[in-house]
DNA sequence: GTATTGGTTCGGAAACTACCGAACTAATTA
DNA sequence: TAATTAGTTCGGTAGTTTCCGAACCAATAC
């Protein structure tokens, strides 16, 4: 990391670790996307990548286009410039938020599934675990719920999104 | 998969998946782990494990030995019997949803961090994004009141549980 | 004692991931 | 046309993960 305060290096770590974490990116594209998030300026170059994550040209290439290709950034070109400059693209958080609720919605369906294949396959296991079984499931639901409305709340402030 | 149904073959790779997934789990843990959600019997053997399996005794030692290191799963033994006896433990579902938890609250955190340094670093691009990331920050700490209400549910079956 | 049972430990093979450098392409400039 | 710029593609390497088999250990059975 060259050319950023430690404050900010140490949140780029951080942040970079979670988006690998949670959107099962590889390190280096975790960097990058943190790197822009965390950014006054309105776009970085290929170049500016490279000096500041001290990654080399093919890594750095391969890993925007993969950012690119997911949605979490987008580019944008300056006339008279052939460079292309990137940035977070303004839906991110909803796309994150979207990435959420598909897994709980997996989850939930698992959990509906265990739940009934229990029922009829092993009844007296069933009976024992119903209360946590429901109660599982019902938090999912609720938290389905909650990541439903959080996204029609998104979708409201569209204009400044999209 | 030996001896075991062809729906219940199946849903023991979907459940082990999902294991392997949200708790980082190699795939033979998931897997057995998931053979012992949905299995009628009171306490597998090790032996009962590998012929489900198919895996090598050495691969299935490690992976119960995670498992109970863990807490996914607790082994019993019978008085005049040298074999151990595995089961899910009871309150698997409770270790799950603190494990929610706790990511939770380390993303709630990482969230305010992100947006102080904004405000403090990139005051007009903060001002921009602003209803969004508080938006996040207001659903994740739904959730997490959400999450800590159905664990104080779960503490309630205790005696159920543990 | 010796053999068997139940399970662990260790070394290594196979597969996968993340990254790099070198060679390359395609567009622009001189 | 030659050189430069901006970026891509490819082959390979280092590190990691997951699993296996063989050797091993400890307790019981013969």
């Amino acid at each position: 990391m060259q050319n950023i305060s430690e404050e900010k290096c140490k949140l780029v770590e951080e942040l970079g670790l979670n988006f690998e974490e949670k959107h099962n990116l590889p390190p280096l594209a975790g960097r990058i996307y943190a790197v822009m998030i965390l950014s006054n300026v309105e776009g970085h170059s290929f170049e500016d990548i490279i000096e500041i994550t001290c990654a080399s040209k093919s890594s750095v290439s391969t890993n925007l286009n993969l950012l690119v290709q997911l949605k979490f950034i987008e580019y944008f070109t300056k006339t008279g410039d052939r460079k292309r400059y990137f940035r977070t693209t303004k839906n991110y958080l909803r796309i994150t938020l979207e990435e959420y609720l598909e897994s709980i919605e997996k989850e939930l369906n698992l959990v509906k599934k265990v739940n009934s294949f229990n029922k009829e396959h092993n009844p007296e296991k069933f009976k024992k675990n119903k209360n946590l079984g429901l109660i599982f499931q019902e938090y999912l639901t609720t938290q389905k719920e909650n990541l439903e409305t959080t996204i029609q709340k998104m979708i409201m402030f569209k204009k400044e999104l999209d």
